[in-house]
RNA sequence: GGGAGCUUAGCUCAGCUGGUUCAGAGCAUCUGCCUUACAAGCAGAGGGUCGGGGGUUCGAACCCCUCAGCUCCCACCA
């Protein structure tokens, strides 16, 4: 069979993925008999489509997945989606508004039903992309965050809390999304520097002709919800204004003077306006003051009528003809540029306001103790543990948690008010009804309004490693499924460091607080995938390649290594197409070894040579090496340097020596051990390397393997890590150098690699190595003798080798050469000198340092000696 | 404003408890090769005062101080 010099991965990937689904490899059921090894993915957007951030992170988990199931554990990566409350809703509503629908023309109900209709027609296809990357998920346990099950599960949670105490409704401060129409948590607010201006507003003294205090502002729109100005009371300017009022401008409403040491006196005019309902520190200013909230902003963002002017504009063009009005009645001192910083919606990029309104809340402090706990003592960790410090600070400094949305795409809050707004939390109307006569035994009401709010997507993500398992839990006293209790906690979870509190620490909390154990041991966090600019990968710079283009032009596995080649944990990744491509390589790489092993006539007589057992207990030697390194490396999470190890073995270490090594004469044949040796070496290669590049290994594994071997690689053994001897190591060693040295004075004075060459040495520094070396360098003998013929010297380390030529050799330069050498070493021996009879060194240094620095002493000492034998000769012959 | 981290070859980074696996890897560059597995390749080479300065030590890329530059996270200075 007449095989392409370059490997197609497209029909193989396609045959594989299919192969390894029908034959169930990727399901995975509680066995009592094997250590379970459980992933839960992090969901993705229902709405999402597959991106380089994905691409890294999945290869990741399926690297780990792949390993662990080789390695005979029971390896379980449950996939699944995310509701993602907000952003689908926003895909929806643009939907809708495509085909000429509005959603406040829509009832609740008649809303999702698009919805649902909308994720059914698109939710999910990132996970048919995923599975072109090669992810060997469960994908029977495929779970939906709004699947029925799930959703009872949020629910369940809800109420627990609620009625542990944990969860509250309270007027608060909130981050208000006026695009999105939504409160929004802390961490959904982005805050960014923006230019802006910093207005002096003249607040005339209330009785007094002409006085006035200057107050410096970048909101003025916002005066007509003042409640009071403050001054700091140790504040000389003022001291005159104390007890007195002000009217505000453009309104002439009258607010009073008061005193906080809250305000600094060293900025803007040392005068605030305090404005509780549009700011969250002038509301606990105002708390503290007993001042009244004036709220003048519509959800919107437009003024409403409690502004009295420009009621109906938005805040920002209200701003602009505010300040225009103030400056052309007198009131405005001056403007001047400034820079603010500002919150915006992550979603919707608005502007954030700051807004108060009826939100629930949970409690923090106390839920989070054993999840702050359980990571700074390591029972969790992350990697790197740099994120240990992050996250200490954020679990230190918590705050309640607003899990309210004003959107209708999610789980909808179990709370049922009466006509008064008096409330009862419970899963049903029913149940709720029962609950509400307990509590008011007197009303009549018959019937209860459900809160229209959805909870907070996270809300429900931070069940994931549970509830994908088991939704039942989430009620007293259910201990758990048989799968729950086999694979959780969980073991690795992989995602992203911007997610480390939205729902990293929420899993944590949750899990103790439902498994009362953490919900995986090992947090790995990827980097950010960046363009080789630097620049973040998005959508709106158009710098992120379709990963779905790249698999076809690289192959999943080229992709796959490309990505994990400049990828060390916790580190951005710059993204080049160049690391794709030297992915794609190696695929060809060994597809060509592949086809030269293929294509070796085995001749079952021959006897193995000298040369090939030395060659194949080198390679043997030199593999159990790497595989240890490579252990070392997954058991610290170095899954790039993991993937480099496998490279350079495979690559260096197996096509560029071994397989030079033991290569046959053109139309020879190899003997039948050293056949079966290569092939023994070929498949183990193959299987350390299969996690990271299962499609090209499948393929080749169903080639090379026998019938001892297991039907597929995806279940084939994982080579272990061993114990290892360096007997053929240390002489390889000094023959590759010596290989080197050859071939770069071939290269320097031009000789052809086809022109047959003698060597002369002393004595033959090989008692194994020595047929390999001529082999690689065609060397056609090494004479041994004391007789010193004219020619070329060749140093490689402290060994010597003469070349006899006939060609002639430049005297000058070779001279010149020597003495560059020279030099270099006789200053090394001076260090070394300095150092020996440095009386303090070797007292207290210990023994092994003072040993290799004597012998870097005569290593150097026996170099000089032969050079400058060598430059004698030259001297002489010149 | 607070906190964390980074600075090593042209680029991306390794370098564990200070000492020959201490100056490394991959890519890029240069030179020579279409050599019967592979030009998506082979063989070889060059390239770094380990950000600057100071200190501790017999010995510092590694520990301490200091300066400079970059990055990220958190935060309400109007």
């Amino acid at each position: 069979m007449q095989l392409s010099t370059k490997y197609d991965p497209s029909p193989v990937e396609a045959k594989w993925y299919q192969h390894w689904m029908e034959a169930g490899y990727f399901h995975s059921t509680p066995n009592p008999e094997k250590e379970p090894y459980c992933i839960v993915i992090p969901p993705p957007n229902v709405t999402g489509v597959l991106h380089m951030g994905h691409m890294l992170n999945n290869t990741i988990q399926d690297i780990l997945v792949r390993r662990a199931r080789m390695q005979g554990k029971e390896a379980c990566w449950v996939p699944g989606t995310d509701h993602a409350s907000i952003a689908t809703e926003a895909k929806v509503v643009a939907m809708l508004r495509e085909r000429g629908i509005k959603k406040s023309d829509l009832t609740r109900e008649q809303f999702l039903e698009y919805a649902w209709e909308w994720r059914n027609k698109y939710g999910g296809i990132i996970l048919q992309q995923l599975k072109k990357l090669g992810a060997s998920c469960d994908w029977d346990r495929t779970t939906f965050t709004m699947d029925p099950a799930y959703y009872e599960a949020v629910i369940d949670v809800f109420i627990d809390l609620h009625k542990k105490g944990n969860i509250y409704r309270g007027l608060r401060m909130v981050n208000w999304d006026p695009a999105g129409k939504t409160a929004l948590s802390d961490d959904e607010v982005i805050h960014k520097e923006v230019a802006s201006k910093l207005y002096y507003i003249k607040y005339p003294i209330a009785g007094s002709d002409n006085e006035f205090v200057v107050i410096a502002t970048v909101r003025p729109e916002t005066i007509m919800a003042d409640s009071a100005i403050c001054v700091n009371p140790n504040d000389q300017r003022y001291t005159h204004l104390k007890g007195k009022k002000v009217t505000i401008p453009l309104i002439d409403r009258e607010i009073p003077i008061i005193e906080d040491d809250y305000v600094a006196m060293d900025f803007g005019t040392g005068c605030l306006k305090v404005t509780p309902a549009h700011d969250m520190n002038d509301n606990e200013l105002g708390k503290k003051h007993n001042l009244p909230v004036i709220d003048i902003l519509n959800e919107d963002g437009t003024l409403n009528a409690d502004a009295k002017i420009f009621v109906g504009e938005d805040r920002f063009i209200a701003r602009k003809k505010i300040a225009k009005e103030l400056e052309a009645k007198g009131f405005l001192q001056k403007a001047e540029d400034y820079t603010s910083t500002v919150g915006f919606s992550e979603r919707t990029d608005a502007v954030i306001e700051p807004r108060l309104s009826l939100q629930w809340f949970l409690k923090m402090k106390e839920i989070t103790v054993p999840a702050h706990h359980n990571v700074m003592n390591d029972y969790i960790q992350l990697i790197p543990p740099k994120f240990k410090n992050t996250y200490n600070h954020w679990m230190s400094n918590v705050r309640d948690w607003c899990i309210s949305r004003q959107l209708w795409w999610g789980h909808r809050i179990p709370a049922w008010y009466d006509a008064d707004g008096h409330y009862v939390v419970a899963k049903t109307h029913g149940e709720a009804l029962e609950l509400y006569r307990k509590d008011k035994p007197d009303s009549k009401t018959s019937s209860l309004t459900q809160d229209s709010d959805v909870m907070d997507t996270w809300f429900s993500s931070w069940l994931w490693p549970m509830a994908v398992f088991d939704t039942t839990i989430f009620h007293d006293g259910n201990k758990g499924n048989a799968d729950l209790n086999y694979y959780y906690p969980t073991n690795d979870l992989v995602t992203a460091p911007e997610i480390l509190f939205f729902w990293v620490a929420r899993m944590i909390i949750a899990g103790y607080e439902y498994r009362g154990d953490k919900p995986f041991s090992n947090v790995y966090l990827t980097g950010i995938v960046r363009d080789d600019l630097g620049r973040k990968m998005s959508k709106s710079l158009g710098n992120s390649p379709d990963p779905l283009d790249l698999i076809s032009q690289y192959g999943a596995d080229g992709v796959r290594a490309g990505m994990l080649f400049s990828s060390p944990a916790g580190n951005d990744l710059l993204y080049s197409e160049k690391l794709v491509e030297q992915g794609r390589n190696f695929s060809n790489k060994i597809w060509n070894a592949f086809r030269l092993v293929h294509g070796w006539q085995v001749d079952e007589k021959l006897e193995q040579s000298e040369d090939n057992i030395t060659a194949v207990s080198w390679f043997e030697e030199r593999m159990t090496i790497s595989i240890n390194e490579l252990e070392d490396h997954f058991s610290k999470f170095r899954i790039s340097d993991a993937l480099h190890a496998a490279y350079k073995l495979i690559w260096t270490d197996f096509c560029s020596w071994y397989l030079e090594m033991v290569k046959p004469d053109f139309e020879k044949p190899v003997d039948k051990i050293t056949y079966n040796q290569t092939v023994g070496f070929f498949k183990t290669l193959l299987r350390t390397l299969h996690p990271f590049m299962p499609f090209i290994t499948e393929e080749l594994w169903s080639h090379l393997r026998d019938k001892s071997d297991a039907d597929c690689i995806i279940v084939a053994p994982w080579p272990p890590a061993k114990p290892s001897t360096v007997k053929f190591i240390e002489e390889s060693e000094r023959a590759f150098l010596v290989i080197k040295e050859i071939r770069d004075f071939r290269n320097k004075k031009g000789i052809s690699p086809k022109e047959t060459l003698t060597l002369h040495c002393s004595e033959n520094p090989f008692p194994y190595f020595g047929g390999i070396v001529r082999k690689l360098t065609n060397i056609n003998e090494f004479q041994v003798s004391n007789d010193k013929p004219e020619g070329s010297t060749l140093m490689a380390g402290t060994m010597e080798f003469i070349v006899p030529l006939a060609v002639a050799i430049d005297v000058e330069k070779e001279l010149e050469s020597i003495d560059r050498e020279l030099t270099y070493l006789r200053g090394f021996l001076e260090t070394v000198d300095k150092k020996l009879s440095n009386e303090k060194f070797v007292s207290s240094a210990p023994a092994k340092v003072i040993e290799t620095e004597r012998k870097k002493k005569a290593d150097a000492e026996a170099k000089i000696g032969v050079l400058e034998q060598s430059r004698e000769k030259l001297r002489i012959k010149n």
